[in-house]
DNA sequence: GTACTGTGTTGCAGATTCGTGACAAGTCTG
DNA sequence: CAGACTTGTCACGAATCTGCAACACAGTAC
């Protein structure tokens, strides 16, 4: 079983860094963000196994981020646990009404939120990437997102590289050319959207080297997804 | 792009037909209950695109009625927009907290009112791809019947799944070939109404194929509809 | 029954979308 | 600078989708 990682968003350095420590030492993999924008900014990037937001946060409330990411499908499925202070606790309807999966009154012991961090984690559902990583032999390496397939990556420029490692990071899911230009890419590049296509088939065919067919399915009419299902 | 459709829930008629009539002009196709309980017959009759409810009603506040919208699974995606007075203003952070998606005050200007519904149905309706992603897979929650195609490749092409899709959103209500074309094919296209059938045709024979018989049901004279009940 | 209307079914040609190989320009290395 | 490697485009054929027409069948009115 990889690392699970938990995404932290705490203004409070102290505190955010206590918890960070305590996390690493229980076998979590750990990211932090000092606000919301922080937060939404990790997770373009990548998206961790759970999220402690903090009640009280300079930019928007913890409520707030909670609900917005409730909303949006791409992160609705994400655990969220609250961290509240016991002066807010009368908030705590408010808090799981807003979304999220649990929420854990300051001051807490490492041991409690532990406990609750597990709870979530065991409720949720881990249809995603670590089953793909587990039940392949792409190796896909937590920390630095680093892709490796076989002992050395052979037939993968970069492109491509950043192409899997995208993928393998949003498993099950569809995207448009349009979508994947923006986010393997990035931002504002002019490359034709029959470019995709072409990358496309050299990842399929790096991939059939080492026998990983018919991972890199197509949508016809919409684009391509990356699935670890036998079909 | 198809007709959205608005609940309208509100007691006082002259209010409710104003409304309406407003939002007809701006091309939305309008529903109207004067309760709660209407609401919720009205629901169950057809989803609707979004909800405007009012914050006064004669047997449960709208606020109530927000609540419950957002707590049962079946409605919770479903955008509110909570009309309320500018004496209850103060009560407006309740009314978010509550689920509402957003709240307008009365007196109101038609202008600003379909500002708003724009503003949330842009937020709510992620681009038609993305829609389609989402029923991916597929998944009709209809109540308890759970009818689920399997993943891609049903021979389903993108206008049978466009047309699956409408159905899936619009159950239990007959709609004609013109509205078919309207809401499926979308606003100005020339296609003959004979070429509906065909779709329900292949739409049919894909759905067959997982065992879904009787979906479609012909309304002989009037048109289609799609129906989750076993009958 | 007969005529008539509405719907089911099938085949097909044009249109759209995708897969694939080739290629020139760019980048990096030594 | 040569050579190896990447990368974005293009062109062409293959696969698929789409709308239509034509025919078959069912329901209805007389």
């Amino acid at each position: 079983m990889p690392a699970k990682q938990v995404l932290i968003v705490e203004d409070e350095r102290p505190i955010r860094e206590m918890i960070a420590f305590g996390l690493k030492r229980a076998g979590f993999e750990v990211r932090e963000a000092e606000d919301c924008r922080a937060a939404r900014a990790a997770l373009a990037d990548t998206r961790p196994d759970l999220v402690l937001v903090d009640w009280m946060l300079p930019d928007m409330s913890g409520l707030e981020l909670t609900r917005a990411l409730k909303r949006d499908r791409e992160t609705r499925e994400l655990p969220i646990i609250l961290l509240t202070a016991r002066a807010e606790e009368s908030d705590k309807v408010a808090g799981l009404e807003g979304g999220a999966d649990d929420y854990v009154t300051k001051p807490f012991s490492p041991r409690e939120l532990l406990a609750r961090i597990n709870a979530v984690l065991r409720r949720s559902t881990p249809t995603g990437v670590d089953e793909l990583i587990e039940f392949e032999g792409l190796v896909l390496d937590q920390g630095s997102h680093r892709v490796m397939v076989g002992p050395r990556t052979v037939g993968l420029g970069p492109t491509e590289y950043r192409m899997l490692e995208f993928f393998m990071t949003h498993p099950e899911r569809v995207y448009t050319r349009d979508q994947l230009l923006d986010r393997i890419w990035g931002g504002n590049v002019y490359v034709e959207e029959r470019t995709i296509d072409v990358h496309i088939r050299r990842l399929r065919k790096a991939l059939e080297e080492f026998g990983y067919d018919r991972f890199v399915q197509t949508v016809r009419g919409s684009g391509y997804r990356f699935s670890a299902r036998t079909v």
